[in-house]
Parts: structure tokens; C-alpha cells; sequence
RNA sequence: GUGGGUGUAGCUCAGCUUGGUUAGAGCACCUGGUUGUGGCCCAGGAGGCCGCCGGUUCAAGUCCGGUCAUCCACCCCA
């Protein structure tokens, strides 16, 4: 049998993970900066609450889920974001009723079944944070805040730009959604096929269609900033004030509209021109009917999600360097005997804290000596028969190439030789 | 779901146009050049169902068909 892992599917091996964990690190200190708690969810959700959250219009609802039936026939959902399960989790451990406000992050893994390509797979991490309880546009500024400061930290913010828009009420864009189909619907032998389609399943969409031929028909289409009642439109004045204040930079762009149903007012992208077509490294936005939605208390709501697999691939591509894992010893030992007081003398080392990786197999000194250069180990510990012969070792710098003995005493107190 | 590119050593790739001895290179790996001293250099070694199935042919890595995988783009999105 041959194996083979699940199309979309991929493993992230050791040489990548050091990577992966100073940038999962990063993002968990920010998040914690800004007090957050982090949550951890199930994996699999009853399949209503993606198909009555994200609206069953979605591409994501309606083609790419992982959706089957457990054993008791019920539908079950692995998860395709992580918004709403942390929703439900909210509603059912009334966090509402403990606090007020409740400020949340996760991260792992999602399951969507597209078509892969690069920084597009059917199984991606990604990491997100929700805020659940404020209505108050200084709480969306503190979330966009958060993402731009995680791009920021990692010293990335000259390679994303930031595009915030709002698209107001429901009946805001009801209204929108009218206008926009009468200033279509007369010129629709303008636009392509996919768009033709949109005008009567959803037009919103229509916006950000990239046909070239489409795209002077959209230019003059209505705008939804048009649309906004009073309190949406004050809303975000107030962000983006808020958003100048505080230095971060950012362009409205009125033709953003997420391709979940539950957002209102705000919705955010981080963008990116270095990974190609999938240029969305994180996103998110406003949604304050969801959790009502879903069977909870009427609870305004702000939230992203950072892509982990393109933060990587971005972060690879700015910082070509190799993350690599620290070794600080490498334990040589020449014969039985030395190996024996090898074993003995690692474990004593990793008490002290350091990484030591011990030589078990008898191989000659010169592979030992290379192995230990090829793990970019700081120093190695050489005993042979003489050195026990003499109850010494030596200790070898390997950036030096230089080497001194000790007394095999002072193995007890090594990390004081060294530093 | 649609279109295009690519499948040869662990990795990156040459060879295919124009079929013909034993399928190559670089990197990585192992051994030696040094009785117990890494990186550089030198010598040697190991490692291939040439993605898979079928066809054409005296003969297929090379040509043809199919299939699978993968990458990129459309689309969608993080």
C-alpha cells in the first residue's frame, strides 16, 4: 500500500517548525498584551451552526465543507472557521452573564474542501480573536489595532495594507442591495457570466469581480458608504479617527464585502502582493447579530483571523533566513565505557536546562565531530578512555576550535564553565 | 468546478526535440585521506519500478492514449 497524505492536506516538518513557533509565540503575546484569554474548541460542530451562522449562500457552506453524519445520524461539521464555534462556546457557558465584555483568542486547525494551491490548503491553521459584549467603535479600533500590531511585531507591516470598510445594517444593505440591482440589472449584458449569476443570488458580490470588462460598470456603481444610516456612518468616522490617532494606515475601500453573511458595520483585510492570488493574510470584522442568531443573548460583537500558512509563507519570503533549533552540547563518547558516562552526564546537563543531544550509537569520533557541526552545537563534550583514564573531560568550542579539560567533578556545575 | 504547467536519486534539476550500450550532475548521506578532532579540499561508495496503466516499435525515461499526483491561475477566501 502506498502512502500518501490527503490531497490538500500537508505536514509541517521539524526544519519549518522553529519558525512556526517563534510566530505562533508573537501572536499569542500580542493577544495577551491586549487581554485576551485563549479558548480552545472542538474540532467538529453540529452542522447548523455554520449553515444558520455563516448563510447557506456561502461558498463555504454550500461546497466546501467537511460535513458527515456521526454514528447517531446526526450532521456533523469539521470546522471551516473558527467564529462560530467560539459563538456557540460563548452562548453555552453564558460568558455573557460572568462579564461583561469577554475577549477571546484561538488557534488550529480548519477544514475546507477547495481546490489547493498555493497558500491555500483544504487543512489550515489559522489564528483569530473575538471580543464579545462592546458595541463601541473604540473596541473595533483596538481589534484592528491588535491585527496591525502582530504584523508590526514581526516587523512585516511594510509588505500588508490594511482596507477597512463598513457595510452597515442589515436594512442598510437591503436598501444597498436594491440600488445596486437596478443600476445593474439595465446594463447587465456589461458583465460576465459569474456576475450575471451574483445579480440574483447575491450582488454585493458583484464588487469585487476583477473582469476587466466588468470592472468600469462596477466603477460607477452606487457606493454602500451611501447607504449607511446615521449610526453606522458615525460608527465608522469614529474608527477611522481613532485609527489615524493611533498611526495606524489604512484605505477605505467601499468594495470589501466578506463572504460570510453574519458581518454589520466594520469589515477589514490585511492584504498582501507577495503570495500571489491568495493575497488575504488575515481578515475579519464586526458581527453583531450572530450570537443572537445562533440562540444567545443579543451580544454586539468584533473579531479576526490571521492565515497561518500565509503569515509563514510571507514571513519566509521577508526573512529567507533558517530558523533552526538550538543545540547547546553535543555529547561525544569514545568507546563503552565513555558511553556510559556519556548517558550519565547528558542527563545531569539537561538538568541544568541546556539542550544536549547525545552521540548513542558507536560511530567514529570524526562523524561524531560532524554530526555535532552539522547540529550547529555550541560546544562538544569529548570522553575516551583517556580523559576517564584521567577523571577529566574536554570541552570543545566548536566556533573557536578551541578545547580546555575539566575535572569530571565539575560536570555538576558545567553551565558555570560556559557562561 | 474550469484552464494551463510539471512528474527522472532524500532535495534541486539535466537527458525527451531527432527512440538505440551500464540513466547523469549538484547538494545531502556513508567510508577513507588523520591510531581520537567538525567546517574547506581530494578519492571512493551507496542510493532510481525515469508517477502508474496501456499502446506503437526489433527497441520507450524519450513517441501516443489514459490515469493519478502536484504546482500555478480562474474562482473562493484567511
Amino acid at each position: 500500500m502506498k502512502v500518501k497524505s490527503i490531497r490538500g492536506f500537508r505536514d509541517i516538518l521539524p526544519e519549518e517548525i522553529k519558525r512556526w513557533h517563534f510566530i505562533e509565540e508573537k501572536c499569542r503575546k500580542i493577544f495577551e498584551k491586549y487581554g485576551f484569554s485563549e479558548i480552545r474548541i472542538p474540532i467538529l460542530e453540529q452542522t447548523d451552526i455554520y449553515t444558520s451562522g455563516l448563510g447557506d449562500t456561502s461558498d463555504i457552506v454550500s461546497k466546501e465543507m467537511y460535513t458527515f453524519e456521526d454514528r447517531d445520524g446526526t450532521s456533523i461539521t469539521l470546522r471551516p472557521e473558527g467564529t462560530a464555534g467560539v459563538v456557540r462556546s460563548f452562548i453555552e457557558n453564558s460568558m455573557g452573564k460572568k462579564s461583561p465584555v469577554n475577549k477571546l483568542y484561538y488557534s488550529g486547525m480548519m477544514f475546507r474542501h477547495e481546490r489547493p494551491q498555493k497558500g491555500r490548503y483544504r487543512g489550515f491553521n489559522q489564528m483569530g480573536a473575538e471580543c464579545f459584549g462592546s458595541e463601541s467603535a473604540y473596541c473595533d479600533a483596538d481589534i484592528i489595532s491588535m491585527l496591525w500590531s502582530i504584523f508590526s511585531e514581526l516587523e512585516l507591516n511594510n509588505h500588508v495594507k490594511l482596507e477597512i470598510n463598513s457595510i452597515g445594517t442589515s436594512e442598510d444593505r437591503a436598501k444597498f442591495r436594491e440600488e445596486l440591482v437596478n443600476y445593474f440589472e439595465p446594463q447587465k449584458d456589461n458583465l460576465c457570466d459569474d456576475c450575471k449569476r451574483k445579480l440574483d443570488t447575491n450582488p454585493l458580490r458583484i464588487l469585487d469581480c476583477k473582469v476587466e470588462t466588468c470592472l468600469t460598470t462596477i466603477g460607477k456603481a452606487p457606493s454602500i458608504l451611501d447607504f449607511l444610516s446615521i449610526d453606522s456612518k458615525n460608527h465608522f468616522e469614529k474608527i477611522k479617527f481613532l485609527l489615524e490617532k493611533i498611526d495606524i494606515p489604512f484605505t477605505v475601500n467601499p468594495k470589501i464585502v466578506r463572504g460570510l453573511d453574519y458581518y454589520t458595520d466594520t469589515v477589514f483585510e490585511l492584504t498582501t502582493d507577495k503570495l500571489g492570488s491568495q493575497n488575504a493574510v488575515g481578515a475579519g470584522g464586526r458581527y453583531d447579530v450572530l450570537v443572537k442568531q445562533l440562540g444567545g443573548p443579543d451580544t454586539p460583537a468584533v473579531g479576526f483571523a490571521i492565515g497561518l500558512e500565509r503569515l509563514i509563507l510571507l514571513h519566509e519570503q521577508v526573512f529567507p533566513e533558517e530558523y533552526r533549533q538550538n543545540v547547546d552540547i553535543y555529547v561525544a563518547s569514545l568507546g563503552e565505557k565513555a558511553l556510559n558516562e556519556g548517558i550519565y552526564i547528558s542527563n545531569i546537563l539537561r538538568k541544568q536546562g541546556l539542550n544536549v543531544e547525545y552521540g548513542f550509537d558507536k560511530k567514529s569520533f570524526k562523524s561524531q565531530l560532524k554530526r555535532a557541526n552539522k547540529i550547529n552545537a555550541k560546544y562538544t563534550i569529548i570522553i575516551g578512555e583517556d580523559e576517564l583514564d584521567r577523571n577529566v573531560f574536554k570541552l570543545r568550542n566548536m566556533k573557536l576550535s578551541e578545547e580546555k579539560e575539566y575535572s569530571l567533578d565539575e560536570i555538576e556545575n558545567f553551565i558555570n564553565l560556559i557562561s
